[in-house]
DNA sequence: GATGAATGAGTCTTCATTCAT
DNA sequence: AATGAATGAAGACTCATTCAT
């Protein structure tokens, strides 16, 4: 799974070397981590020599920053691809979760870049997958602000109550997801059916005026 | 807070710079990360020279295990102060979470080995954090269990859930945490608080049966 | 000036091609310097590609030992061509000093090849210049000689004086030439003028008699 | 001459290490020059690995720099240790340059380096070796303007002439220097009576108020 | 006549780790 | 109890140079 084909030392277009470098380089950064991937591992992985990938992609940093920014890329992809505009919001809901997790789950390496190895080390990538999961929370919240709509009951929803669902509910995805990959526990539609529980019926409660409080 | 005190070269009580060697390493690898930050670095923070550190932590390796070790420990320690035996278990819950929160607030460098830096490297590491996050998880379920027995109305709730409510509510902290640290937008009683609202008000609705499926 | 015009990838002939390359390879190493300066940039700047420029030059080696060569002759040249035949010799020796000056003027990569580079790196090269310095100094010989014949004021002048004086007066033009170039401080006549001030002088001083001696 | 002695491995205090290093950096740069000096060559001439030298000397950079520094301070020291207070200005100053001479003659390689290596490079290096060429030229004026009060005849000699003709020797000098250096042609007593007979002779045809002009 | 694709060899630099005292 | 001196091993990055087309 995986495998990359490509003999070594053949000549091929750069758009697919690329590639395979880009390829070899998220599941080394996404195993050992931005400071213990080295780049004599991704060339070799990659199946060219070290200066190609320095032709090409320029610098460790510049190329861990590709992977996170193609990977998060993608991720946004599947997760928009997996919503059907049609359904009522909580079937979009639902579905959006079950592309996030099929994708994380196929992709281990790609979301191990993401979630832990880009959060883990300074600066430079930490933004970009920010910038990533403000998209995510931004289209959560449009959807529960639209099931709030759909299924109006009792008092109107407050913003701040929907933002904090919105992030509360990506963080658990993210948790989630994590948890998935390194234990194989559950499958994606278990892990959506699981989250959609805590937060529709989360969701519901709020819209009831229902809250716990330390007082009672 | 943090400044190291000890004149270079006085002689002390193992114990003592045992500590401080410690504390100076718990800073250094959450802010930098077990790969990048260096003995060197950690044994100057320290106040002591290298060859110190080695004769009483051995290695890198070891002196980080010790680190995530120590933290753990500390972690736990400070929940299970934070619990009041007496209150009924949703209250008790409560109590947990706050001193969870303020506990990862007021370490952020520990926090930062636990939950970030110790997870993304391999091996030797990994195990000690997974053996902690399961003495939590248990110690949840055995709250959520007290709790739901408490508060009987209506079905039996089912070991697997109480199981996949401890593990996400535990998840979900986590994820808080970091966001809480990183961003200092919500105070240890605000996020306890948001927590409960999303778990109990789950809690509640497993209870009584109501659960959300895609079929309607 | 100096702007490269053609269009990459456009057919020229050869001897358009090579004078592109080496104009480039004059200014490259000229400023940055023989090992700094990378075939790489000398391609580049030439708007050709690498292959070609070791289609045509062969190697690093070759195409610094071509553009000390080139740059040779060419100031050889500009000085010769300065000098005009039927003027008294010391006119002559003038008119050759600020050929020598305006020429390093203009071309400041060329000199920096030649004065600085060049002697710069080991013994392919330096050798080169030593040439061409050699030609100068003779040339400058030539020139006093007939002039002190010219003039002819008290006792004979020796060879060894004559060579002195030409070898002191070359090493004192480089020396002038480098800091007019890096100061922009005089122009080609002033230092010139300055020059046979000092060389002129001195050897009349010489012609007369008049030494300078520790004794007294 | 020169040979490093120090066995390797033996324990040495810092400072005799630093200057081995350092010595065995000159020798290294003055011959092979900046770029082409490799900081592997360096260690092995000094007798050391070459983390020590990291350690001590912290770059390639900064070595090469200390090295300038070094040589710069020795040169000019030896000028003023070889110029006697008491003595007449013509005879001060003939005993400065032959201990100038002396001095490059006795330490080619540290000539090497500020003569040739460090103009050659960028900018971190040419600006020690400015100043240091500057307090030359500052002394040499005192000296100059010394010589032609004590022997007032004729006219007011300008600051400019003063200044032009301090310019011109100190040039002169450095230029006589490399010559003697890689020819070996002079002695260092004969390059500065050399010198003296330009310098002292421009000066008083200069302060005669005889010029060299093109117009005749 | 001209180039896109590719690399072996080498350079600077850092780091965990150990002696000898 | 504590340290100044020292290094083997490895990692990021560059460069002159060559094929195959």
């Amino acid at each position: 799974m995986g495998a990359v084909k490509s003999a070594k030392g053949k000549r091929m277009p750069r758009a697919v070397r690329e590639r395979q470098m880009m390829d070899a380089a998220v599941r080394t950064f996404g195993q050992r981590g931005y400071r213990a991937a080295s780049m004599d591992e991704i060339a070799e992985l990659a199946g060219v020599s070290k200066p190609l990938v320095y032709l090409y992609l320029n610098s460790k940093e510049e190329l861990f920053t590709a992977c996170i920014r193609r990977e998060a890329q993608a991720l946004i992809e599947a997760v928009r691809a997996g919503v059907e505009p049609g359904l009522p919001a909580d079937r979009q809901l639902w579905t959006g979760l079950a592309a996030f997790f099929t994708h994380t789950a196929q992709h281990p390496d790609g979301w191990a870049v993401l979630h832990r190895q880009a959060r883990t080390h300074g600066e430079p990538f930490a933004a970009v997958v920010t910038a990533m999961r403000d998209e995510l929370v931004a289209f959560v919240t449009t959807l529960i602000g639209a099931a709030a709509r759909e299924a109006h009951r009792g008092p109107e929803l407050a913003d701040r109550d929907v933002a904090g669902l919105a992030q509360a509910l990506v963080g658990a995805a993210e948790s989630l997801a994590g948890w998935a990959n390194e234990t194989g526990a559950v499958t994606a539609k278990e892990a959506a059916g699981t989250l959609m529980n805590f937060a529709w019926m989360g969701l519901g409660n709020l819209m009831e005026g229902r809250r716990w409080s330390p007082s009672r």
